[in-house]
DNA sequence: CTGAGACTGTCAACGGTTTGACAGTTGGCG
DNA sequence: CGCCAACTGTCAAACCGTTGACAGTCTCAG
């Protein structure tokens, strides 16, 4: 069982910084929490500060307003990370995570997390780095949303999803499980919306789509046409 | 000269964290920068890594497209910093910064400023708060931008930039020096779109506005004008 | 104080998205 | 195997923001 969490702390770039014995000293405090799909794992405003990995499945990061109506920011896989009020404790979160596939979380307390990192400074860099980056990632989002069309929108995010899906960029081709309501909640955009920009991207041989499913054979290919078409 | 760095220094919330002691030992390797308004500062893309904090005047944080159509993603007060890619050294820039006004910019190398970390360890968690709180900040603009309207999210972008101007947030009125072109170029609208949503909350006295100028009389009046009119 | 440049208000025409509605399709569960 | 729920494709009308254009106003430097 401990073995089982070890590997799943491994998997997580956040904590691959850690020597190995650290991760076997907070390992023993960390809790398996397994899913089902469509279980709502975190609501947005909880206070309680954790660091979770997913552990196996698809966790959807978002949150709800009043109307109902769901923003989706992103889908995380297997080895990602997120609850970052780890950092910024006493903070409500942000966003809620509820789960898109059966799955498992392994979950560090936040204060553990923080006395590991205390106990083993050298880990903050990278630490700094990961957040630093996923701030990137953020501010990426924003200038899309600000300076492209509604095309360059969906398109940059379904590359910025490709790229969540796997870090280490193969050029193979990336499928996702996601509906047209999906994408359509990620972007701000209706359903239908989503399907006039999908049916033109399809046309041009840069993804195919079925029931439920939307893959983009060539993420590369897609970036060059988006590039392309808008600075 | 170095005594005036320190003030700078001092002022910033990215560095109260560390002990007076570890201040004085970076000021001698700060670099005082004047500029004058619209003066680039620094380009997007760019590699050289430094902590840049406002000494005086104000600083705009965006990015340029290739047809020259701007985006700005935030106005920067003295005692803001930025360069987060001092967090993570050699990639690149991910916005820009010009000058708003005259002023200047105390800067730290950035290898010097992880240094100086990496010897006052004790200053981490801040440091990670800091940045979490900004990555707070980037998701809730993109949530806003995802859920709510025009007015919604010309609103929440006010309050947003009312709380980057005085984060003690005393109830008192805050007035920009922003056009109407600035602000559309914020949000990824046009200067005629922002006009008709400034007069509609100009109508129920939300905000005043005149030549370059834009006040919000009282900000939590128009906070709760937002929340109500939408989750 | 005066002129040039920057900023502003406003309008009609245009275009792209949403709204709302409905029928067709798919896939999983009993 | 067959049904039901979820997902999908499509359409016309309404809506909202942009585009493009122009005249009016303000500010600041000389």
């Amino acid at each position: 069982m401990v073995d089982h969490v070890l590997e799943v702390l491994k998997s997580c770039s956040l904590l691959s910084g850690l020597p190995e014995q650290a991760l076997r000293e907070v390992a023993p405090l960390a809790r398996v929490r397994p899913f089902r799909a469509n279980e709502v794992l975190y609501q947005r405003g909880e206070v309680q500060s954790a660091l979770s990995v997913v552990g196996a499945g698809n966790v959807r990061i978002g949150s709800t307003n009043a109307e109902g109506r769901e923003i989706m920011l992103t889908l995380f896989e297997p080895g990602a990370w997120f609850g970052d009020t780890v950092f910024s404790p006493g903070m409500p979160r942000v966003f809620g995570a509820t789960a898109h596939t059966d799955g498992e979380l392994v979950e560090v307390p936040g204060q553990d997390y923080r006395a590991l990192l205390a106990r083993y400074p050298e880990a903050y860099p990278r630490t700094l780095d990961m957040l630093s980056r996923r701030l990137w990632s953020a501010i990426s989002i924003i200038e899309d949303n600000a300076l492209r069309d509604m095309p360059g929108r969906v398109g940059r995010r379904l590359l910025f999803l490709a790229h969540m899906h796997d870090p280490q960029r193969g050029p193979g081709p990336v499928t996702f499980k996601l509906t047209r309501e999906h994408i359509a909640n990620m972007m701000g955009m209706t359903r239908q919306g989503v399907h006039g920009v999908l049916k033109a991207l399809e046309q041009r041989g840069l993804i195919r789509f079925s029931y439920g499913r939307i893959t983009v054979p060539d993420p590369d290919a897609l970036k060059a046409y988006l590039d392309e078409r808008s600075g």
